[in-house]
DNA sequence: TTGAAAGCGCTAACAT
DNA sequence: ATGTTAGCGCTTTCAA
C-alpha cells in the first residue's frame, strides 16, 4: 500500500532540504552552520526539517569542498598486546578532543604492509600521520613521500632516527632513565651483583636502557660485571633459560634486572623452582608495567611507560603542526618513565615511593 | 633561487597529470584505474608521471563520485585490555583483505559518546558498521537510525537483544557452551563441589555462563549447591575476597570456576597463601583466556574466546550485507569457544585436549 | 538576510 | 582509443 520510492536508499542532502522548504541550498547550509547572518526562524525551520528526515551532512563532500578531512592516520605495528592498545586510545582520547577522527592501520611488522597503510592514509586525505614503525623497517623512504605532501608525521615509540627535524615531530620513552631509575633502586636495596638481561643492541630501545643499567652501576661506584649481562630475545622462556645459566654460575648475583617483563618473569618462575627467594636472595624487576605484573608472586617490580600520555603527547604534537604557518620542526618530546617498586624487589622496610 | 610555488602544497591532482601530458582528465582516470580500452602507451606514459609528481589520488572526491567510501566503521567500548584489542585486529586485518578501511571509534562505555560515534561513523559515509556497545547502553534508538539510513550493522560480542532480524547482524560468543565444558571436564577431574563465581545476572554473558554451569552439573547428576555460587563484579581483589569467604565454610568446594579470569587468579592467590594445593586440594578455572593465564602457577584453565575469529566473522557477514540486493537480515552467528585444560585443573594424567 | 553560481577531484555515461 | 560533459554534496565567494 505505502507507496516506497524506488531509489529509497538515498540519503537526504541539503538540497533536499531546500527544496521541500522552498529555499536555496546556500541557506539551507548557512544555517546548519548556524551562521549569524540566518534569521533565527529559517534556522528553526530548517533544522526541524533536518531532524525529521534524519538528514545526515556527507562529511566526504564537506571535506572536499573545504579541502580538510579532520582525520587523523594512526599507523601501528599492531594493536594487540598491552602497549599499543593503550597507546592508541590515548590517541583516539585526545584527538576527538582536538575535533579530530582516527583512521587506524595496522603493519604487522610488515615493511610492505606499512608503505600500503601509508599510501591509504594519503590517500584518505588526512591531515595528519602517527606512526610506530614496523621492526622490520629499514628503509625509510617512504616517509619521505608523506612528508614530500606535506603531512605533519610524528613518530612515536619506534622512531626513525635522523629523519627528526624534517617536518618530523617524535614522542618517545626515556628508556635510559627508566633503566637508570630501576638499577639505582636495587643498588639502593643493597644489592651489589646485579644481572641484566638485555635484548639485541641494535635496537635502540635496547641500547638505552643497557646504557642507563650501566651508568647507574658507574654512578653508584658498584662494579661492572660484564658476565652480568646476558644479550637475548626477551620473553618468559629465554628469560627462564637465561636465569638458568646465571644459576651455574660460581658467585650469583643478587639481582636480575630484565629489560622486559616477560623476561623477568620467566627468571623469577627459575628462582621460585629452584628455591631461591625472591627478593630476599635476589630481587627482580622488569620493564614496561605489562598487567600481569601485579598477578606474579611477588608482584614484579618494574617501570611504567605512560602509554596513555604517549599518545596524548603525539595528538598534541601533531595538531600543533597542522596549521599553515605552524612550526613543522618541533622538538623531540621523551617522556620521562615512572619507576613501579613491588614486592620483587622491596628488601627494605617502606621503601614504597 | 628556486622558484617555489606560492600555493606548493597543493597536491597533484588527475587534471595537473592531463594538463602535463597534454590529454583529456578522463583518459589518464582510465589509465590509472587500469582500464583496458586505454593503449599501453598511454598507460605508461600516465603512470609514470603520476610516479614522478607524487600523485596520490584523492579517496573523498572518488567515494563522492562513486557513492562508496570502501569504509567500515568500528564502535567498541574501548580498545585496551585483551579481549577487544584482539577482536579489533581480526576486524582490522580481514576488512582489509576485502578492501575496506577501518574507522574505529570508542564509546568509553558511555551512551552519550556511542551516539556521536554513531553520527561520526554515518557522516563518514561508511558503508556498515561493527558494534561492540556500552554496557551502560540500555535504550537503543540511536542504532534504529544507522537501520533507517540503510547501513547494515553487525553486533558483535555484545547483542542488542530483539533487534536481531531487523536488517542487524550479530556474532557472539556460546558462553553457555563455554561454561558448560569447563564444568564439565572439572567434572571428569573427580570434582563434585564445584563452587561459582558470577558476574551480575543481569548481564546476559553471565546469566549464560551461570545457566551453563547449573546446566552441566545436572546432566552429570551432580547435585547443583545453591550457597556454592557467588554472585559479584569479577576482579582479582574480590576474587580473592569471595575464596576466603568460601574457605569458612564448614564443607570446602573441591573446585571454582570464575566467569572471568582475574577472579580466578585471586582465588588462586588465596589458595596458595592458606597452603592449599591448586589442583590437588581445590582445582580452578576460569574465562576469557588472557594472555596472564600462561604466567600465574599453576597456569590457568580456561575457556579461549577466540577473539580474532569473532572478529573475522563479524566483517564476513557485514560485508556479504553490504550489496543492494543482499540478505540484509542474515542468521545470527554463535561461536564456539575453545576450553583449554592446564595446571590448575588437570588432575588426572594426560588429559590434554 | 537570502540566492546564484562556481568548483573541490573524481568517475562514468555518452560521444567521437 | 580518447575526449566531452555532467554531477556526487557541500561550502563559499559574489551579488542582490
Amino acid at each position: 500500500m505505502a507507496k516506497q520510492n524506488p531509489k529509497a536508499n538515498r540519503r537526504t542532502s541539503i538540497t533536499d532540504l531546500a527544496r521541500t522548504l522552498g529555499m536555496s541550498i546556500s541557506t539551507v547550509s548557512r544555517a546548519l552552520a548556524g551562521h549569524a547572518e540566518v534569521s533565527e526562524a529559517t534556522k528553526q525551520r530548517v533544522r526541524q526539517l533536518a531532524e525529521e528526515l534524519h538528514y545526515q551532512p556527507n562529511q566526504l563532500a564537506a571535506a572536499l569542498r573545504r579541502g580538510r578531512s579532520n582525520t587523523l592516520g594512526v599507523l601501528v605495528p599492531h594493536i594487540t598486546g598491552h602497549f599499543f592498545p593503550e597507546v592508541v586510545n590515548g590517541i583516539a582520547v585526545e584527538a576527538s578532543k582536538a575535533g579530530y577522527n582516527v583512521m587506524i592501520c595496522q603493519s604487522n611488522e610488515d615493511v610492505e604492509q606499512e608503505k600500503k597503510n601509508l599510501e591509504l592514509l594519503m590517500n584518505a586525505q588526512v591531515e595528519g600521520i602517527l606512526v610506530s614503525h614496523a621492526n622490520t623497517t629499514l628503509d625509510f623512504a617512504h616517509f619521505d613521500a608523506v612528508n614530500k605532501l606535506d603531512i605533519p608525521l610524528v613518530f612515536f615509540d619506534r622512531v626513525v632516527e635522523g629523519m627528526q627535524g624534517h617536518h618530523v615531530g617524535s614522542v618517545v620513552l626515556d628508556d635510559y632513565a627508566g633503566a637508570y631509575a630501576v638499577v639505582s633502586h636495587l643498588i639502593e636495596q643493597g644489592c651489589r651483583r646485579i644481572a641484566h638481561f638485555s635484548g639485541p643492541l641494535h635496537v635502540n630501545i635496547n641500547r638505552n636502557r643497557h646504557q642507563g643499567y650501566l651508568d647507574a652501576l658507574t654512578d653508584h661506584h658498584v662494579p661492572v660485571i660484564e658476565d652480568l649481562t646476558c644479550f637475548f630475545d626477551l620473553n618468559l622462556e629465554t628469560g627462564a633459560v637465561a636465569m638458568r645459566e646465571l644459576l651455574q654460575s660460581a658467585e650469583l648475583p643478587d639481582a636480575v634486572f630484565a629489560s622486559n617483563d616477560l623476561a623477568a618473569a620467566g627468571a623469577m618462575q627459575v628462582l621460585k623452582e629452584r628455591g631461591l627467594r625472591v627478593p630476599q636472595d635476589i630481587a627482580v624487576a622488569g620493564f614496561s608495567n605489562e598487567t600481569f605484573t601485579i598477578l606474579t608472586e611477588p608482584t614484579l617490580t618494574t617501570v611504567d611507560q605512560c602509554c596513555h600520555e604517549m599518545g596524548q603527547t603525539a595528538v598534541q604534537q601533531l595538531v600543533r603542526m597542522i596549521p599553515d604557518d605552524s612550526d613543522k620542526t618541533p622538538d623531540p618530546i621523551v617522556l620521562k618513565p615512572r619507576l613501579i617498586v613491588r614486592n620483587s624487589s622491596r628488601r627494605l622496610p617502606d621503601e614504597a615511593q
